[in-house]
DNA sequence: TAAAAAAACTAATAAGTGTTAGTTTTGTGA
DNA sequence: TCACAAAACTAACACTTATTAGTTTTTTTA
């Protein structure tokens, strides 16, 4: 019938990408079947077959998308010549930004990366990992310097992250706040408390 | 083949239920068989239906049997009569446990409620709204009695969601940090944050 | 120990899954 | 305009899904 429209910047394959991100999001990756999302494109189920190679590779794709994006930021910070405040502050607006433009994919990568098949699955979990350790480095080396109180630099990193990892409650919400507002409040929140004293 | 056997305290069902919640955390409820469910258990898909009465069931119960315990503890600790401050450690505390104790129902509850059919879905995002909006009450209360600096209630409210919820990336690492360290690190971050002044 | 109830079993159903083969339509460059 | 390539289509495949019917085994009760 109709033929898959591919936008300016990006291939069919890319389209495809996209809309299964958002569904995958919405019904999850074992929740949505190739007809559905053929229908959404507006195409039958085997027509997709001619742009991509399976159902898994689209979500595969999906995950090291995210998760190569993560990486580079790392790096790129860690390199950075600012105080360990400022570069844990920088990760933390990141992960904001990225929640707000890449919603669909991030969700995805959060919650969808267990359908995952060998050796992709092994893969995925050993770059998180290393992430996170990355990540405990940075604090670790934040209380040394005395920039941070003494805490316990696990349960820190894991706190932070999980509380950006909530943004997606916003997505439902994002009439009244600012994207802003949020991101100030939340960086003051985890760097400073919110407790008076 | 074998029976299913039925611990002291629980009906039949209710060992269905618990390993279903095992499965669906581990897989997924659109990822988990009727058939792998049954043979997790020891038996045929179909002697299941001698005790429940469909799959579905099994996710609305382990939703709403969370929803509801969190409910009661939330009704709870706004009567008590203890500083505004303790109301939200308290919350905090108990969110912290039910993670820990309940952590494959409370997982699912939190991840796979997405799958639940109408009226049941409607049902559990409208008590899930409720419970938000009564501790973003709490935070707003904090702040008129001076008790929390004048940050953004509903910001405050679902960082500290989102960070509790966190806790689900511990039961990897669970190893080397106790709980009670945990509990302690975490509430002193969220509370009063890890940066020096 | 016999009767009744509970819970297992086998077998089958209808619907849905990802994917492939083969064919027809559509768009493109010579 | 004609040939070639890209991308759509229809139809089918082998398999899995939740669930039901009907039957047999096991357990409980009297």
């Amino acid at each position: 019938m109709s033929k898959i429209v591919a936008s300016k910047n990006g291939t069919k394959k890319d389209v495809i990408i996209k809309k299964a991100a958002s569904l995958f999001r919405k019904k999850g990756f074992k929740g949505t079947s190739m007809r559905e999302l053929a229908e959404n494109i507006g195409v039958e189920a085997s027509s997709l077959y001619n742009h991509i190679g399976s159902k898994s590779e689209l979500l595969q794709h999906i995950c090291f998308k995210v998760a190569n994006d993560f990486m580079l930021q790392l790096h790129e910070t860690e390199k950075s010549e600012i105080s360990t405040t400022l570069k844990l502050e920088k990760l933390i607006r990141f992960h904001i930004h990225m929640m707000m433009d890449g919603y669909d994919e991030v969700f995805v990568a959060n919650h969808e990366w267990k359908q995952l098949e060998e050796p992709f699955l092994s893969n995925f979990l050993t770059q998180r990992k290393l992430y996170e350790s990355r990540m405990i480095e940075l604090v670790k080396k934040g209380i040394q310097q005395k920039e941070f109180k003494n805490i316990h630099p696990h349960v820190a990193v894991f706190t932070i992250l999980s509380a950006v990892r909530g943004l997606e409650l916003w997505q439902r919400h994002k009439k009244n706040v600012s994207i802003k507002e949020i991101e100030t409040n939340m960086i003051n929140h985890l760097l400073y408390g919110i407790a008076n004293q």
